[in-house]
Parts: structure tokens; C-alpha cells; sequence
DNA sequence: GTGAAAGCGCTAACAG
DNA sequence: CTGTTAGCGCTTTCAC
């Protein structure tokens, strides 16, 4: 009481414990009881805290709590800006009104619009939801996204951070004061849990199939970012399946990853020749090469094979449907979750390295034999 | 100094100010100000504190700073649950390895897997970020659901919360401690800020085409539930386009929004009579009722005309590609983080009902004239 | 410019 | 079963 002189009721602030306790002439220590080890009261006791909470509309404070317990009960996921999302700068449309538009199928589907996050984040809020944690996203755009994650470390008991999103000095840094656990990058010795996907496997199956089965020595390889370890471990199992099938290494050109990029790459290419299939680093360098060999005036699958790697969803509406290796994006999310909580129940235990498997599944583009 | 006796920098704890201000031989008071108003502090002081908070790793305390500072700078987001996320109780599958898939087009695109959600908490991840907030999630499944609503209303400035997913009860609770606005439902005289979309002008339009232009007569509606308010919204554009045109009312069937329950409504209607359109509540019922006119041998739109509602990706995949209402979803999240923002900026202002625009999307299963 | 001190609202011993 | 009492780590006047 010493601390608050003045808790007459009249008042208009948002309640807190002492006006909780007040009300209910009891002290803050019973309230907070009442609210989380409800059969430590008296049940009477219990009736009327409980109804002044009611009257009064109190709501305890989240971060009260986390800093007298210290420990928020939530998790931080943070990401590298949703990609493409021009919307990012478009003025917020408010009108009501309706649109008339003649959308029938004028051309081919829309790049997947990001799925892959989309996904991986709402693996991570089931995962977070059942182990009983909230979670908090960032998905940064632009150089505040240092800020951002620094700033989402200081209020969450962990996190979970996609590769490349913020530079390794800073995760490093917060990694001293909470769990931290990389997404799809498979790099060990960091310092960090991780959690990834069989990239490497992925490729090598899909290689063997187009090689092996399919028969096809003449392959083009359209590649990601120089960067990217999703890519670097991509090329890993393309290397490996060919060595195995006695191809030494295949031509490349560079597709970004980017529908764009990969799409004036493979166009330049097809200037000078036709390989007969081109294996693309993600699904949408694939639809990149799918535009231009359909404007080269080439078949797809009988001319080109085209392959992809992502299992997006607008790759099953592909004309033709895109051959490609199916990541279990939600389950990442999921696991990433997962690996945070563990280690924060165990935070002695050595560094684990979680891969998840994935699906080669045989479209059209390029089908099974 | 009196609170922390023995703050000697060899316990290993994370760091806070007090580590920090002793290391560089300051304040706590000067550590504070070099991280929030870098201006008030002499450039040497600042060096020294920022190489201190370096060296031990110290990253400021998100609760503390709110429960001092009175904000948060974080915005809450609920939905109910992600529908149909059966994953929810599937144990997490990490073997890593690969899994071959004949995966040639063999049936119908699945349903929708959710995109609604995840777009409009991709618009409000967007606009959060871009006013300076964090956003934390909690998409609901179960009753601990009421719960977690109040545990996230405790930690966060403002919620915004799509319709149904709480009760009223517990919404008119937390109102009194923060704002909250509700997403997608148009009721209003409820006390809080609303943000949905044009459902009845969307309707309206929609069923324009289909008995105004198209000049059908014999329509079915294939509703959703009784107490959705989406739907008693859609439905109240229905009547209002009948009416223009002067047709009293059309049957009902229980479409329920799900796609099993339209196609089994649907399937049950079919075996007495054949309406020349089947105006369906959403794109999942609509994809129910496409199951079932197929199964009937009756063709799309040659006999019957099948329109859906919500512009779901899939809906642009069916076979024949959806006529449907396309609803702003990513919007819906952006402008209820905007409206959050709004209100916390200026608590007293009148309560705003902000209604967004929608697209009629004419496509093959009810094709323009 | 910088420091001292007073809380922010809650939890968790420790007494009784 | 209930009350007292320390803090949790930070921001913020108010002096100097």
C-alpha cells in the first residue's frame, strides 16, 4: 500500500492487482493467486475476486508478469520480408464498392505469391499454440530489420530465425540472452540449433530420375543466388546424382530464384541451343523457363523437361503441371517452434540439427517413366 | 545500487542497464538514454556504453520497457483457428530422406488450404511493421481459446479480432483495458471499431450478372451457416438483386460454407430438379457443388451456372475455372492493424466502420456475355 | 550532459 | 489459506 497512497476507485485508470485486491478486500498476493493457482484459495475468496475482476475489467498485465516471473511464454519468428509484396508501399485501398473484372484465363497462373512463409508461419503458430506460447512475427524489410529482431529478442523466451534474414553478428549477440534456432540452412558449428530441410537429397532424387531413368545427358542447370546454402546444398545433390550416373558437371545459368530472372536466363539460352531438360534451383525460376520455352515455341515435356523445387502450390496448375520437390513448409515452421521449446526446457543439451524429409513428386513437366 | 548489492560482472546472468552502467562507469539512467534518445548523451559516453552493450551481449528487457514506458508497441491478431488443420495433432515427422510421389493431375484441385487467413495475417504483419509494431498472433483452436485472448490482451496495445472468434463477453472485457476492432463482420452499435468487406454489394453485383444480364430465373442459393454474418450479408445482396429484378426469393440449401456439406446439399437437390444456377455462399461450397453437378453428368456452365464467394487462389484452378467474389484479404489485415493504430492514436474519436471493396471475378462457370 | 530515485504491475518466497 | 515484502529491468522526472 505504502507504494500506491492513492487506489480510491473513482479513478479512471486500467485496473490493476491493487485495485483488484482492494475492491475484493483482500491482498495483491491473493488476487494473483486466484488467477494462477486458483485452488490455492478459498473457494468463497476465489467467488469474490473473480467478480471484481469482472466489474472492474481488469486484464493483468503481460508484461508485469514476464518481468516477475521472468519468463514471457512467447516465441519470436522473424523472417525475410514477404517477397514481392508490392503492396508493401500501396496506399491502403478503403472504398467500398464492387469491381468488375473478366478474369477468365488469360495467360499462366500467377507467381505463387509466397506461400512458402505463409506456411512455414502458420506451422510455427499451431506448434507454438500447443506447447502453450504465443508467437510474435517479423518479417523484416529494409536495414530497421536489425532493430526489429534485437528489439523482438528482448520480449520473447526464444527464437526462430529463417536464414539470412538478419546478419549471424547479431543473432550471435542475442543468442547470449535466448535460444536461437536457424531455419533452412543446414550450416552447423554457428553456435545455433538449426532446422532444414533435405535439400541435398531432394535434388539428387530428382536428378537421378531425369538422369538415371529418364535418361537425359543433356541437362541445363538454372541456379539460385550465389549465397543462398538452400542452393549451395541443391547443387550438392545435382553434383552428386550426375557423378553417379558419370556426368561430370552440367552447364548453369543464373535464375535467381527470381520468375524474372530465370526467365530472360533461359530465353538467352535457348537463342543458342535446346538442352533437353533444365532443372531449375526453386519453382519460380521454373515458371521463368516454362515462359520462355513456351515462347521459343518448344513442347514441355517433349522437347524440354522442366523441373522445379519447392512443391508450391502454383505448381500443380502449371500448363503442364511442374515436376518438383516438395519441402513440408508448414512442418518447418512447426519444427522450429519445436527445436526453441526444447532447448528451453534443456538448455544444456548438445546442439541439434533437425532435417526434415521432403517429396519428389512427378508431374507432367517432367513424368515418371 | 541499493537494489542490486551485488551486481560484480562475474555471475553469469544476462546482463540488464545495471551490468552495463557499472562496466562503463555510468548510470543506469545514462544506459537508457543512449539507447532511446542517443542525442541526449555526449558522443564519447555513447561509444562507451554501445561497446559495453557489445561486449556483454546485453539486449534490453522488451517487458521491463513496456511496463516502464506504459506501451507495448505491439499489436495483437485473432482468428479462430486455422480450418481444417488437421496437422494439429499429427505427431511431427523429422526422418529426413526422400518420398517419391506420382503426383499427375488425378482429381480436383484440393480445397483450400486456409489462404484466407494467412493473407490477411500477411497484410497485418505488413502494416503492423510499417507503423512501427510488432504482431503477435494466436489463431485459436479449443476452448483455452478465451484464454489465450486475454493472456495476448495483457501483453499488447490493441487487438484486432476477426468476428466469432471470442465471445462478446470476453471482447467487451479486454475493450475495457485496450482497443479492439473486429474484422469481417459489419455489425455495428457494439462498441467497437469494424473493418469488413463489401459482402452485400459483392453479392449484389454477383447475382446482377447472373439474373440480370444472364437472365436466369431459376436460382438456388447454397448458404452458409445461420450465424455467420458474412453470410447473412451476402444473403442480404441476394435479396435486394432479386428484388430488382423482380423475384421475390430463390430456394436454400445448407451449404454451411464447406465443401462436403454443399456437395452432399447439392448432390440431395439434383435428384428432384436442376436449377439453371447454384449461387453458392463461399468458393468451398461452390467447389462442393461443382463436385456434385459432375457427378450428376451435367455440365459447366451448359447447364448449370455455379458461382462461389471470397476469390480463393484454387477457385482459379477448378475445372471450369470459378466466376466468384474476390475479397481484399491481405487489405482486411492492413486496414485492421491501421484501425488499432488509429484508435490508439486517438482514443476518443467517433467509432469507425471502414468497408473495403471486392471484385466481381467473371470466369468460365458464369462467363460474361 | 548526467545521476538519483520513484515507480510500472506482477510473482514468489516467507511468515503467520 | 492469506498477507508482507522484495524485487523483475527499465523509463522518467527532477535536480545538479
Amino acid at each position: 500500500m505504502a507504494r500506491h497512497p492513492d487506489r480510491s476507485e473513482t479513478t479512471a485508470r486500467t485496473p490493476t492487482v491493487y485495485d483488484v485486491a482492494d475492491r475484493a478486500g483482500v491482498s495483491i498476493a491473493t488476487v494473483s493467486r486466484v488467477l494462477r493457482t486458483p485452488d490455492a484459495v478459498r473457494e468463497a475468496t476465489r467467488e469474490r475476486v473473480l467478480s471484481v475482476v469482472r466489474d472492474l475489467g481488469y486484464v493483468p498485465s503481460g508484461n508485469a508478469r514476464a518481468l516477475a516471473g521472468r519468463r514471457t511464454g512467447v516465441i519470436g519468428l522473424c523472417f525475410p520480408g514477404h517477397d514481392g509484396l508490392e503492396g508493401d508501399r500501396d496506399p491502403l485501398r478503403v472504398e467500398g464498392g464492387v469491381r468488375v473484372v473478366d478474369d477468365r484465363r488469360n495467360g499462366a497462373p500467377a507467381g505463387g505469391s509466397n506461400l512458402y512463409f505463409d506456411e512455414v508461419l502458420r506451422g510455427a503458430e499451431v506448434e507454438a499454440w500447443r506447447r502453450g506460447f504465443a508467437l510474435m512475427v517479423a518479417a523484416g524489410r529494409g536495414p530497421s530489420r536489425e532493430v526489429i529482431v534485437n528489439d523482438i529478442a528482448g520480449r520473447v523466451d526464444g527464437l526462430a530465425v529463417v536464414a539470412r534474414t538478419v546478419s549471424n553478428e547479431l543473432l550471435t549477440h542475442v543468442a547470449r540472452r535466448i535460444p536461437v534456432v536457424v531455419l533452412a540452412d543446414a550450416t552447423q558449428a554457428d553456435g545455433f540449433d538449426h532446422v532444414s530441410v533435405d535439400n541435398s537429397a531432394g535434388m539428387q532424387a530428382l536428378v537421378t530420375h531425369v538422369v538415371g531413368e529418364l535418361g537425359v545427358r543433356d541437362v541445363v542447370y538454372v541456379a539460385g543466388p550465389p549465397d543462398s546454402p538452400d542452393d549451395a546444398e541443391r547443387q550438392l545433390g545435382l553434383m552428386s546424382a550426375l557423378a553417379a550416373h558419370g556426368l561430370a558437371d552440367v552447364p548453369r545459368v543464373a535464375g535467381e530464384f527470381r520468375r524474372d530472372t530465370a526467365h530472360a536466363a533461359v530465353a538467352e539460352l535457348l537463342r543458342s541451343r535446346t538442352p533437353r531438360a533444365l532443372v531449375c534451383a526453386n519453382d519460380q525460376s521454373a515458371l521463368g523457363a516454362l515462359d520462355a520455352v513456351r515462347e521459343r515455341g518448344l513442347r514441355v515435356p517433349d522437347d524440354v523437361y522442366v523441373t522445379g523445387f519447392d512443391g508450391l502450390d502454383v505448381a500443380r496448375f502449371t500448363e503442364p503441371p511442374l515436376t518438383t520437390v516438395g519441402q513440408p513448409m508448414a512442418e518447418l515452421g512447426r519444427a522450429a517452434v519445436q527445436a526453441v521449446v526444447d532447448r528451453l526446457e534443456a538448455p544444456g543439451k548438445p546442439l541439434t540439427a533437425t532435417r526434415l524429409g521432403v517429396e519428389l513428386l512427378l508431374r507432367e513437366s517432367c513424368p515418371p517413366v
